[in-house]
DNA sequence: AATGCATGGTGTAATTGGTACACAATTGTA
DNA sequence: TACAATTGTGTACCAATTACACCATGCATT
């Protein structure tokens, strides 16, 4: 827990350099071991965990703002981010602003104001990914989307939307570049796409589809060690893909 | 044109209850006589034409907002509104700012701050709009998307990320109920889609598409008046349309 | 009134795309 | 060596989309 010396060096800093009223909130998914996860962060002294977050330097653009937050949070630095959605309810920071309400006079007190918040979806690849926690936080983490922890604020509702985006994302959108390995086999990319929809695909079809989109490379090595076939392995053709980022794909699952 | 000192009352109640640095932008899409339209306001004393916007109330949520600032320019009340994207280039007002600069000192000065603006788009029935201008337009105004006006600010680039993703929404989401009349006849609704793709479709196959999302009544009346066959009306099912809303359509075009 | 023309309503064949399977091939293990 | 589990590939079937044909209607022209 920061001292009531440190909260007011932080939030005298924090009039200085940062935009009022505006903040960013950001969905990191991760995919490991046939797991989708979101990163979130554990506050001091409570059970309440949130998204990681941060604010908006006077002359920053909002999409450089949020790849700061990230490279903080993940020590990634170029990251897949897509802007989804803006939460602007006027009660939806008032557990927070209660929260510091007390500790600081009105005047001097940046959390005691309405927050506007941006929404960002972030796709990374897990391995790249070293948690940090920021000042209020205890803990920074991967968490489950199976098994998710009590959310601070209206973070779940962001968290939600934000799946929600992503699902709808991949009817039209190639995902999976940001979020696999650089190679990987079939079956280990259709458990992404399984785990997103959160519904099972046939396997064939599955193959089928993929590679119609063209944006794969079929590498000559296999997977070995499984106790089973070897499956071969696959890359993204990044050429393709970046084009596929931009027209969009065809249909929908 | 205003006084410097309408401005100074304009600007100092501007403080006092709009949220800083956060506006709002509108694109208000209309259709009529089969050509789809937006509604603009033209600058005093320039040939720059702007987005209806506006500005967040501090206790207001930004739908609200969103609401309010349309009622006021089209009169309109429960619109169709749809958050797209947040506008926040660090430069975006920059033209804005500079313009009103030295007009007033800048403690004083609302409008000398940098803006986020939140992007809607709204789909609203062209007949039902009455246009009204702003205290810094001398004109508010419907214009063609086939001839469209020189843009202030960055409001060419919300204007199109909005078409773009009206295109979008277009395979997932029934559209329509908002922009056309009550009953309208099967050529009409093709037009609109027509129209927003840019892009010609087929007569028949639009037809048996549409019928089948099964959101359209069909009513006994013909259209009569036209120098040729008199083609049914439709009206909206309202309930299916909601639904469809919620769940999705299918496929895209 | 007869005819023509432009448009609307409906049907159907061909093609494409998606779904549901079957079967062979490969790998490590019993 | 046989087996279990998994992967690679093919194919028949169904649904949806596309392309096109034909008829109906209402006004205009003569």
């Amino acid at each position: 827990m920061l001292t009531k010396q440190e909260l007011e060096e932080f939030w005298a800093e924090a009039s200085e350099i940062y935009l009022n009223h505006i903040s960013i909130d950001c969905v990191v998914f991760g995919f490991h071991e046939g797991q989708m996860k979101v990163l979130m962060l554990k506050s001091n002294n409570e059970e309440a965990w949130y998204l990681p977050g941060g604010f908006v330097l006077k002359k920053e653009p909002i999409e450089k703002a949020a790849d700061r937050i990230l490279k903080i949070r993940t020590g990634i630095d170029k990251i897949f981010l897509q802007q989804f959605r803006v939460f602007g309810d006027p009660d939806r920071s008032k557990i927070h602003n209660d929260m510091y309400k007390d500790m600081l006079p009105k005047e001097q007190n940046f959390f005691d104001q309405r927050f506007i918040s941006i929404g960002y979806y972030a796709l990374v690849d897990f391995f790249n990914v070293t948690p940090a926690p920021d000042d209020f936080s205890e803990l920074c983490t991967w968490r489950d989307l199976n098994d998710l922890p009590k959310f601070q604020l209206d973070h779940r509702l962001i968290f939600e939307t934000a799946l929600d985006t992503l699902r709808l994302q991949l009817n039209y959108q190639p995902i999976g570049y940001n979020l696999m390995p650089k190679e990987f086999t079939m079956p280990e990319l259709q458990k992404l796409y399984e785990t997103i929809l959160d519904k099972k695909l046939d396997r064939r079809n599955f193959q089928r589809r993929m590679l119609g989109f063209g944006i794969l490379n079929k590498l000559e090595q296999t997977r070995k060690g499984g106790a089973h076939k070897a499956p071969y392995l696959y890359s993204f053709d990044l050429e393709n893909y970046q084009a596929a980022l931009k027209e969009g794909l065809k249909s929908g699952w």
